[in-house]
DNA sequence: CGAAGACTTGATCAGATTCAATTCGCGTGG
DNA sequence: CCACGCGAATTGAATCTGATCAAGTCTTCG
């Protein structure tokens, strides 16, 4: 056989559900099909394990297809921060083009599968497409804004607040995807979301308890229905 | 006249001091010769006055000359967190690339200049050169792994540590430019510290006192000078 | 069905904030 | 040139938010 092997249309990006939310959308056919021909791996990650390690070299990015993920930085002797969530569609390794190392790890929260972006053939396709090119631009940029704005809440906001935020930020990527922004589960545990904001799992659950006294969130384990948004953001 | 107007050498990337700390050290004479022609305008901002705001349309990035700024993103009603501070040969605007429109604000601490770098014109000289596209691959990387750290101090560290670190960290930076890393003269005041480290002002006055009892820093007004960096960073 | 892990809730404690009172430093104008 | 005045910094006391410790319940999964 002289072609490559054929995958199946769910490895391909030009069909895949995902591409609005991690493509540009104004992409050529014939920039497709030069994607096609570069992301033609995925890679199973299984619940709790890493798909890639701190100081592990960086040679991909990887865009979350199926499943989420959390992305920690640890400190010396364990303290460990997360970074971020990644759900379906979102970009992963963004960290290490830096120094070609990546400096966070990235966990699976359940069995999820990744795409695989070859960083190197990546770069020729944005060479070669100032649509690539612009869209790999914004979506670092896009990181370093998303940081900021969590800066400011580790900074700046008391424990109601920051979980407050982080649910009605998580229902507006859900409704990006065109899940529900009213209900849905959450893949980790309240530890790692106390982790996320700044607090302890302790707080996190105080927190829920709260806003369910208060009718803004009907919490029910990891299930979560989001009562009332407004009054959520007024918090 | 057909040429262009002759600058002044300071203003030059081929002839700067702070090259080394702003560009890839690996540029052949021609990509300088480009760079050259592309950073052929500085900026004087005065202190206390804006080099660009928050929504303000984004056009080109920029290099501190001399001089520092801070960074800052705005919450509702004024509650404002500092993201950074920037000292000569630190980029500034990164953040504008995403949307095109700038989501945080640089501030000068003191009069200061800037390189502006049109942000269009560098495209096309990263399209020429390899070696440029990497720089600004790593500079935006550099800015995502920057922030997670301070993630990860905002998430994590004690007020004590996290004044530790800040005086650390801005002693390694000045260090790499040549100045003391020993002593140095910090430019904004102890609110703006605080609203950097998530802390109040008060924190930050009390915990550089605790510093001096315990012999490990010298602070004088805004002149510090560092007496046991290893005791800051084992706190 | 039982055990381990995850979550909730209460009581107490500690670190940081808030409020307030001085003190210090610096630029301005008499 | 010095005094004045204002913003910045320091320090103390009271308060509060969130952390810690601990007990008990709920889930999940082998």
């Amino acid at each position: 056989m002289c072609e490559a092997e054929p995958r199946s249309p769910a490895t391909r990006c030009s069909t895949c559900s995902l591409r609005a939310v991690c493509m540009p959308h104004d992409l050529t056919s014939s920039e497709l099909r030069q994607l096609d021909s570069i992301v033609h791996t995925t890679r199973h990650v299984r619940r709790g394990e890493a798909l890639f390690r701190a100081f592990s070299p960086f040679q991909s990015l990887y865009a979350v297809r199926t499943g989420s993920f959390k992305t920690i930085v640890m400190h010396r002797e364990g303290a460990e921060q997360v970074t971020g969530f990644q759900i379906p569609g979102e970009p992963l390794g963004l960290d290490g083009v830096c120094s070609g190392t990546h400096t966070c790890e990235a966990i699976a929260l359940e069995d999820s599968t990744v795409c695989i972006i070859p960083f190197g053939q990546l770069e020729m396709l944005c060479h070669e497409s100032p649509r690539m090119q612009r869209h790999l631009y914004a979506l670092m940029s896009g990181e370093i804004v998303r940081e900021s704005s969590l800066m400011m809440l580790l900074g700046t906001m008391t424990a109601e607040q920051r979980l407050a935020t982080f649910l009605l930020d998580l229902a507006a990527r859900f409704r990006a995807r065109g899940y529900s922004a009213v209900q849905f589960h959450l893949k980790m545990r309240r530890e790692e979301i106390g982790c996320f904001l700044g607090i302890k799992l302790e707080t996190v659950s105080r927190m829920f308890s709260r806003f369910q006294r208060e009718g803004l969130v009907e919490p029910n384990g990891k299930q979560i229905r989001i009562i009332d948004p407004e009054g959520l953001a007024r918090i």
